[in-house]
DNA sequence: AATGAATGAGATTTCATTCAT
DNA sequence: CATGAATGAAATCTCATTCAT
């Protein structure tokens, strides 16, 4: 757990001093025991008792340690998205493929990689698509969003400037299909985990998509 | 409301008989309060008290009509849906233009004409993506996304077959980029509402994104 | 209980229409059991589930009736203070003394015969001397001190009229020193109850207290 | 502070011996911060936290000098009343004036020069005036009444051996009139303190009522 | 059949006190 | 001896569901 995050939600109040100075292995326990519960069910019905139990502390130590229960949401996601930044930024620091195509047929696959690494974080996110009534949820997915069409739109912009992507579009448009299908991919994806048909093949899937994109579906 | 479906909904236990016999003014109310309420908000934090008055009868008859708050979402969940599918119907039995592209193009636009119909079955359709911990909400997805998949495999398939849409690529998977650009085009657009910055052009981002689809993204 | 006042809090919203609805003796009930627990204890202390029980309906009935603890406080307030205020109108419609003298004389007596009817009310009224934190006590402590300020204040300005009191110095502070005593020998009363020296006797009491408030300490 | 009412102290297990052993100055901090908190507010909304942080010393150590928030306050009302105590002897140790009438007014006086010192201990004894469900509070009061009690009932008992004061009357009762007055005005005034109307003017208000207590209200 | 009063499970939160370091 | 983390009892309040009328 990134300590600099946490020093940052000591000081706008979301967790407690005394949470810090916990040892890395309970902050970890407390923020996985958490991050299960709320992928689980909406907000309203995780109950710390239960987040306290997996996490083997008393519920008044949970308390103590965030105050109320939003602000142990708002912990997780900040820890959630942190982790989820830096996946991205090295990343984007890495080479990738010289072709627009192979470029975005990456990035599509690397979206999956990062879920692969962390099932239960790929729940908490899907959740947090769910999760309503709750603002907390919305400002992550729109943080998310806003990550994603960073990339999204600074590699359509250079595909434009290669001569590989058209430029009689905004890149923004261009830009928002490749989002909607990897958004769309993943929420399926999601769905066919729990589904008796089986797992959905990322690989292939995202070749034929990456086709469709670039060639378009006419004939 | 459809006669048939409340028949079948006493069948299957999520109405009981007295609901049935309610007059048809009454059942729509109750309908309407209930579509209302779980529009605005999550499933646990909806009231039945707050339904039952606005549909001007008790909260015991609610209760005796439904038996709990989970059948009073399905009930409404299948009205709903089959409102929709009905819709859906008509519109395919309706003639529609010649060209491939066109008939995407038209098929994207009525999607939006249906919630200009009705806005509040809109904000429970937009709700409901994201409501969660329900499995009657997840099912209502489920069967909305069978829907539209069957209608746009078919528009697909046939623009295969005139040779207009290409055939090198299963058609599910070409489906998959119309139903992943329309969805989130929906999901933008109820954004766009509430927000500062004023409506989303419907008309316009839907050219555009046909555009997109059948030419791609290539230059 | 007066019904009259009941609808005055059902329309302010202190309780609620289905408190109205119980029985004479229900509702009596539930007053005597708040009373004596708020003649008891603290605010704060005063549990909501005690009470409940000694009225022998559930607590959740209890919040059903009040919505909340303060709201409850309320109601007993005004039943307290409507019981109260009537005594007083009845007494000062009855026929007294003639002389100024025994007319304070009389009305110092009657402040004591009033709490020898009912000992608990008697015990929430010093409790709510003391209670503080709390809004309701204040106002319920004002609403008395006013009602008593009028009266005391119409026999010493009708003394001076008659000439049995002096005119020399403002009625307000006369008034005072009648209010100070009589609100101290009630304090000291309600001391002796609990003390093992024995009860004081009012009536003696009063007679000397009067005799100085009229001719004063000095030989 | 006074040392040996620390020792007394330690003796019946209000406060330990690590107390005793702390510097003055810390000793006298300690005391300062409890005294405001618990004239804020009612004794179960005090929290030792608060207390703790004022003092500049850690919630543990507070309980180990005290052991529990009881012994806190009866430890600030012990020191309290002490201070009180030493005044008053000061205070009848030096010359009064010769006449009954001055002596008692002056005496009145006194009482607010008292609370004038030190709003904070006066703020203290209004709240213990008010504060009930706990003995502690009871108690302090009681002493402080007998206090009273104790040099009024000199002052008046010497009035009626110099011929001043009458002696048909008890001088108890005697006496009940002037600590009844005195005290309704320190409430008085207290109220006065936080009203808009202003402060009232002591001196003149201990001048009209000490006239009326010595000459009585008669015309 | 309609009503709405009664219920009680369950959730969050506060904070004195215990206790290990 | 000082510290402050851990605890858990207790309290209010919400609301779906039961059930008597």
């Amino acid at each position: 757990m990134n300590e600099n995050i946490v020093i940052a939600l000591v000081k706008t109040g979301i967790v407690t001093a005394t949470f810090r100075k916990l040892e890395p292995d309970k902050k970890e326990l407390i923020y996985r025991s958490g991050l299960k519960e709320f992928s689980a069910d909406v907000f309203d019905r995780v109950s710390l008792d239960k987040i306290a139990r997996a996490a083997d502390i008393s519920k008044g130590s949970l308390i103590q340690y965030f105050r109320h229960k939003e602000n142990l949401l708002i912990f997780i996601s900040e820890i959630f998205l942190t982790e989820y930044e830096r996946y991205w930024d090295d990343y984007f620091t890495r080479e990738h493929p010289v072709r627009a195509r192979d470029r975005i047929a990456t990035y599509l696959m690397a979206r999956f990689d990062y879920w692969e690494m962390d099932r239960m974080e790929f729940n908490f996110y899907i959740k947090m698509q769910y999760e309503n009534g709750i603002n907390i949820s919305r400002r992550l997915r729109e943080r998310i969003m806003a990550l994603r069409s960073k990339h999204t739109l600074a590699m359509i912009e250079r595909g434009i400037a290669t001569g590989e992507i058209r430029g009689d579009i905004e890149p923004e448009t261009t830009a928002l299909i490749v989002q909607a299908i990897s958004r769309n991919l993943e929420i399926s994806y999601q769905a066919s985990l729990g589904a008796s048909r089986g797992k959905i093949n990322i690989k292939e899937a995202v070749e034929r998509l990456t086709t469709l994109i670039f060639d378009g579906i006419s004939a």
